[in-house]
DNA sequence: GGTGGCTTGAAACTCGTTCTCAACCCCGGT
DNA sequence: ACCGGGGTTGAGAACGAGTTTCAAGCCACC
């Protein structure tokens, strides 16, 4: 369903990354090259622990410490995007040459489906415009449920509002 | 700045929790009274924190387990709405007879300025329509730089990407 | 006023994330 | 190839928001 989101490169995002640590001085250490490769081999919105069981699998060990320390590393770089969904923590992406998108969620199964939209983007410009704002950045998450979920069970989207205290468990 | 949002009724509001509470045969505690009224009595975007240290002032001691319960409750009656601005814990505010609105906010101050979109609305059910979700919820999160902010220091608006190992703490 | 059952509070607990610090490794210089 | 210094790493402790536990307490209805 829905166009699946451009291939990227993760070859180049290696190198790109690869460049950005010798011009600014840091060591390329092994954990960061596992870290990063992993990520940007990865099309999806990868947690922290999706990572960890990723270099995992390559029977790499890496600490978790370095594993939040290079993420805020890449992050900092502007090679990857950091996402929260709402879950109780953060999700990763790489960056990459798309363009800024924004997230459809499904509240049923959590997957997301990325959009962008030309027109959204002249809008938030132009509200931040109008209020005075220097536009930095900005975030465009829609919850719903989508298709097959629909189909599935067309029940229980959510807590209800109703009976909190009693079985609301 | 900018006009401030129109006053709520605060009194309306802690009339409706009551029949509310009434109508779910949910027993009206002294903690769950004073609670909602802080949130009502607010324009904020409050904080747990926030809402401790007014029932603090108010000499009215709650634990902060009930608090949260409060809150939750508060949000599955539909009367307050629940906000992430990813400082690493939640907003609360009356949702009041407003309708859903945006935020703005300030990356420097912090400030949060509300705004509609009638045109976002609209979007938003449109774009999830084109990828076969049912429209639940959504957020919009403009970040930026407010127009006093700008004017008192162009500088240091966010971490910079460069010297990550340095000085950085 | 009594009684049952939901609510409360304090503390323990969970879990994502960050900090600490001694050992380690990258890398430029030699 | 070897050295040396400074940033990096890893294990675990620490942190903080939020949740759970459970005995004691209070609300509401009779």
């Amino acid at each position: 369903m829905t166009s699946p989101p451009p291939k990227l490169d993760a070859g180049d995002l290696v190198e790109g990354f690869r460049s950005y640590m010798r011009d600014h001085n840091l060591p390329l250490t092994h954990q960061r090259e596992a870290i990063a490769s992993a990520l940007f081999h990865s099309e999806e919105h990868l947690s922290v622990e999706d990572i960890e069981a990723i270099l995992r699998d390559e029977n790499v060990h890496v600490g978790k410490a370095t594993v939040y320390r290079t993420l805020d590393l890449l992050v900092r770089a502007g090679l990857v995007d950091e996402h929260d969904f709402g879950e109780g923590f953060k999700r990763f992406e790489p960056r990459g040459a798309r363009s800024h998108h924004e997230h459809l969620i499904c509240l049923t199964c959590g997957k997301v489906v990325e959009f962008t939209s030309e027109r959204i983007e002249r809008m938030k410009a132009l509200i931040a415009d109008e209020h005075g704002f220097r536009h930095h950045h900005h975030r465009l998450d829609i919850y719903g449920v989508c298709s097959e979920c629909q189909g599935r069970a067309a029940v229980t989207l959510e807590r209800r509002p109703d009976e909190p205290g009693g079985g609301g468990r």
